[in-house]
RNA sequence: GGGCGGAUAGCUCAGCGGUAGAGCGUCGCCCUUACAAGGCGAGGGUCACAGGUUCGAUCCCUGUUCCGCCCACCA
């Protein structure tokens, strides 16, 4: 006897069991050795800083119906589940907590304890995004789970860093970078935000020397940043500007401090149009300024100390916040008669992407590498298609980032991550006062380990550069120090190059980029095949998800249900009563189905359920299948042999078409057509025809028929559970486990991806049954429409000049009657329609239900005037057309035949409903 | 200032040169022996706007307006 399910799709119930199932067998382990084709994904490494959010569940479903995909179709697939230490991030979050919880800082932790503080963090977080995972069922090689600080990962990290600085492609340079006077680090330009603020830009006027006394001239300058006027050494006009050439070559006084400081000449600097034509220069705080500071061999003054306040080179002003110096720099320039005047403005601001403190230009000595070297053959690369983009949009956006790149600063100010792999020799380095190397000016040794002597004074006391390498340089190795680089592993050489890098659009260049550098550089291929490029999550009014709006929805509560008082604010009004549990199988069914190339995903909860209920309907069809088998079950090539009637032939027939569909959406990473075509096919197709139409043979007497019948259900559903698997794992397994079906396998998830069988495809079969489709939804709608009970039998009359019409109702009536609710029905020719009946035509159908007092007379004269106002407009616009000579002349013929028996259909439909109306009028 | 998406039914979205589609929501009729998380039926759209190409345009081209994102050093 087949095994039963309950009445009811309960996903949370169904799911806590398959992912120990499945991990238990080893499915989800990958096969260095395995002589199938390969093809793997490593999984993006979600930060270690919290938990996961439904971006990470997009990228998870995404790749799991990869990956499952293929695993069914033959290959040998590995899925690599691992964690970023995420650098600047978790560091901040960490010292927030400490803050938090114990008021200390880290530095009065220092930074060993600290560290160890960050790998506590890391162990916890790390924990919870597998088990996050482990919900969402992804198939991920958990044997082979990464973490970018493992030993491993510090190993690559330090041979790319040394490969690279042998190449002469990272040094060490003082220059202009990115600072946050807040997190104390270099950041890179890809680390900087850009907002835009309402500000001011202040006139301020900058008295010539030697202009004559009484009548004395000044240069008037405009800037936002009027503090960092205490490190000017320049001010800048356009060479051809009339107004000032003459004063090229003399010099202005500073106002405050009295500091003489050149004009220059600078085409590149100065816009004749802007403003007054003159610019101030700070070449220590400003980039625009600091190249020209470089074009002229100018002086470069640093006002400023690592937090943004002012040093002894302020003067008068040090010891200031720099908001605090403008403040004040303002009123004594205001004071002094040197302030023309004050303007609104709109700026646009650097701000730390990490803490949103305005970012602060500062010279200093960084670590950095030759971005444009290691461009070159990453563009190379794209352009001969070894690696192609989808949506393929983003090829342009990924040439043009790698065309304008500057030098990548790689090192950060930080604790938590690689620290980089250069050391200081203690004895012979210059000394800072307090008797500590001076990083910024001793000579690195770059080397795999601490070296033993030092090459200039033979002692061996060395110190390592206490700075840490940007959190995307480790991930940047990502494709192959997960798969053991610099070591020759058997995993290397089967699973590198990559199948497919799925991730969010965001880290394009963050990421995708710098591992397409670091790949080609390392590796002498490309780290992917193709890159899969998904859209951002947000919610439902398009709005980015985010703590401060109060609309974040946690992936889990989606999948496990919550409580209201547990929701974000907005989420709330939605679930007063708490969220319900929707599953992982319902919120990746809707992930999958949102998946559009090139957009957002607004994340619509109404979908969610829309999608569970498509679940549960799934369910119950199944349970039908189960209820209905007796002790039936399915052999080896079960369709063989079989008398397969109209139902069946049609339902493999269209089975067969959403297998071919969905496969080629899968290979064409269009995710959500392969849901949608499965979708229909369950509900529409399979649901709401051919389960009504195998009724008659399963609750009819036993024998050949229904056993035919068992056997195109139970090898439909089997089919269409395997199609869905990818998407919704766990209730294709659940379900799939109680068929009766003879299994090379314990787990729908290691069983064959179906492919298409061109024996299946069956248009006759198609064309038979739809007049019979057409006649049922005629009568539905006329009973429908005329609010007759289903209880109610019928009788009809039907009639058609078309024969194979005749003959396909004819013999089908055994759909007919039952589905149609009718009690008899006559079939024949176009003749006098049966007195006081109404009407429906269509497909070439004109079917009559005699009215036999039950009818609403005044209801079916609506409708039937309904009918026919419909059908005269569309009459009227097929007229107009086919009157277009035009139109009749360079058509297609095809199209104007159609049009013309289109047309001829209408009149004759208008033509009987104009008549049947006219009946019931008479009676 | 460049570049890329988007604008289709009340909401979330398909369609992308030949009569406008789905889910949810709405309105009828049904607790019909898989499913009321359901069945059947219905209503609902000048496919942002203006031009152009075409026999024909929601779909192609141009421009405009909104929305979102990315890049850019405009004092």
């Amino acid at each position: 006897m087949t095994q039963q399910l309950p009445k009811a799709y309960e996903p949370s119930e169904v799911e806590a069991r398959w992912d120990a199932f499945w991990r238990d067998r080893g499915y989800f382990r990958a096969d260095a050795s395995s002589s199938k084709p390969p093809f793997s994904i490593v999984l993006p490494p979600p930060n270690v800083t919290g938990s996961l959010h439904l971006g990470h569940a997009l990228t998870a479903t995404l790749q799991d119906i990869l990956t499952r995909w293929k695993r069914m179709s033959g290959y040998n697939c590995l899925w690599l589940p691992g964690i970023d230490h995420a650098g600047i991030a978790t560091q901040m979050v960490v010292e927030r907590e400490l803050k938090k919880n114990e008021n200390k800082s880290r530095h009065e932790l220092g930074r060993a304890d600290f560290l160890k503080r960050v790998w506590e963090w890391k162990e916890k977080s790390g924990k919870r995004i597998g088990e996050q995972h482990r919900y969402l069922g992804a198939s991920l090689d958990w044997s082979r789970e990464r973490f970018t600080m493992d030993a491993g990962a510090s190993v690559a990290v330090k041979e790319a860093f040394l490969r690279l600085f042998e190449d002469g492609l990272i040094y060490r340079a003082y220059r202009l970078i990115n600072w946050c006077p807040q997190d104390h680090t270099a950041l890179s330009d890809l680390e900087v935000d850009h907002d835009e603020r309402q500000g001011s830009i202040w006139h301020i006027a900058y008295p010539v020397v030697g202009s004559a006394p009484g009548s004395e001239r000044s240069l008037v300058v405009a800037t936002t940043r009027p503090e960092t006027m205490l490190g000017d050494t320049a001010v800048a006009v356009h060479p051809d500007d009339p107004r000032y050439t003459r004063l090229v070559g003399k010099s202005v006084r500073l106002p405050l401090t009295g500091r003489e400081i050149p004009i220059v000449a600078d085409p590149e600097l100065v816009n004749m149009e802007f403003g007054t034509g003159v610019v101030k220069v700070t070449p220590a705080h400003d980039f625009n300024d600091h190249a020209t500071g470089l074009r002229h061999k100018l002086p470069m003054i640093s006002i400023f100390d690592e937090s943004a306040r002012t040093n002894a080179e302020a003067g008068a002003y040090a010891g200031l916040d720099r908001y605090e110096a403008r403040k004040r720099v303002l009123e004594d320039l205001g004071a002094q008669g040197f302030l023309v005047k004050e303007e609104p403005h709109a700026l646009s601001v650097a701000v730390c992407q990490r803490c949103a403190t305005v970012v602060e230009p500062r010279l200093s000595m960084q670590w950095w590498v030759k971005a444009q070297v290691l461009a070159e053959p990453a563009i190379a690369a794209v352009e001969q298609g070894k690696t192609r983009f989808v949506p393929e949009s983003w090829t342009g956006t990924y040439f043009h980032w790698m065309r304008n790149l500057q030098d990548w600063c790689v090192s950060r100010q930080l604790w938590w991550g690689h620290q980089i792999p250069a050391y200081y020799c203690r004895s012979c380095s210059p000394k800072l006062a307090n008797g500590s190397v001076d990083f910024s000016q001793a000579e690195a040794v770059v080397s795999r380990e601490m070296p033993s002597a030092c090459a200039r004074c033979h002692k061996g006391d060395f110190e390592q550069d206490p700075d840490v390498l940007d959190t995307w340089f480790s991930s940047g190795l990502w494709p192959f120090s997960t798969l053991g680089w610099p070591e020759e592993t058997p995993e290397l050489k089967t699973f590198y190059p990559t199948s497919v890098m799925e991730t969010g659009h965001d880290i394009l260049f963050f990421w995708v980029a710098r591992m397409m550098m670091l790949g080609l550089r390392m590796m002498g291929d490309v780290p992917f095949r193709t890159v899969y490029l998904h859209a951002m999550v947000r919610d439902e009014k398009g709005e980015k998800m985010s703590k401060t709006k109060g609309n974040v929805i946690d992936p889990l509560d989606l999948v496990l249900g919550a409580k209201a008082e547990a929701l974000a604010p907005s989420l709330r009004n939605k679930f007063p009563q708490g969220m319900p549990a929707f599953g992982a199988d319902s919120l990746r069914f809707t992930l999958a189905a949102l998946t559009q190339q090139g957009r957002d995903i607004k994340l619509s909860l109404d979908r969610v359920g829309g999608y569970k209920a498509f679940l549960n309907k799934l369910w119950n069809a199944s349970r039908f299948v189960l209820m209905n088998l007796g002790d039936f079950s399915l052999g080896p090539k079960p369709l063989e042999g079989r008398q397969l009637t109209l139902a069946d032939r049609w339902v493999l027939s269209r089975l067969n078409r959403a297998t071919r569909e969905a496969q080629s959406a899968l290979e064409g990473f269009k995710f959500a057509e392969a849901a949608s075509t499965l979708y229909q096919f369950v509900w529409g197709e399979l649901c709401d025809w051919y389960i009504e139409l195998s009724k008659g043979a399963l609750y009819g007497e036993d024998g050949a028929a229904k056993e035919t019948t068992r056997t195109v259900l139970v090898y439909t559903l089997d089919r269409v559970l395997r199609l869905l698997h990818p998407f919704i794992p766990f209730v294709t397994e659940e379900i799939w486990q109680k068929l009766p079906i003879e299994r090379d396998t314990e787990s729908l998830m290691m069983a064959n991806y179906p492919g298409a069988a061109p024996e299946l495809d069956d248009p006759e079969a198609e064309a038979e049954l739809a007049p019979v489709i057409a006649a049922i939804e005629g009568l539905r709608n006329i009973r429908g429409e005329s609010n007759l009970p289903p209880q109610l039998k019928l009788e009809a009359v039907i009639q058609t000049a078309q024969p194979e019409l005749r003959a396909s109702l004819e013999k089908w009536t055994r759909y007919l009657l039952p589905l149609a609710g009718l009690s008899k029905v006559e079939i024949g020719p176009p003749g006098p329609s049966p007195a006081q009946s109404t009407a429906f035509i269509g497909h070439g159908l004109e079917i009559y239900v005699p009215l036999l007092g039950v009818l609403d007379l005044a209801e079916e004269r609506s409708r039937l005037e309904k009918e026919i106002k419909k059908a005269e407009g569309e009459i009227g616009g097929l007229e107009k057309r086919l009157g277009n000579e035009s139109f009749v002349a360079r058509a297609p013929p095809e199209v104007v035949e159609k049009d013309r028996v289109r047309l001829e259909e209408l009149q004759a439909k208008r033509g009987r409903l104009g008549a049947t109306l006219a009946r019931i009028r008479a009676a």
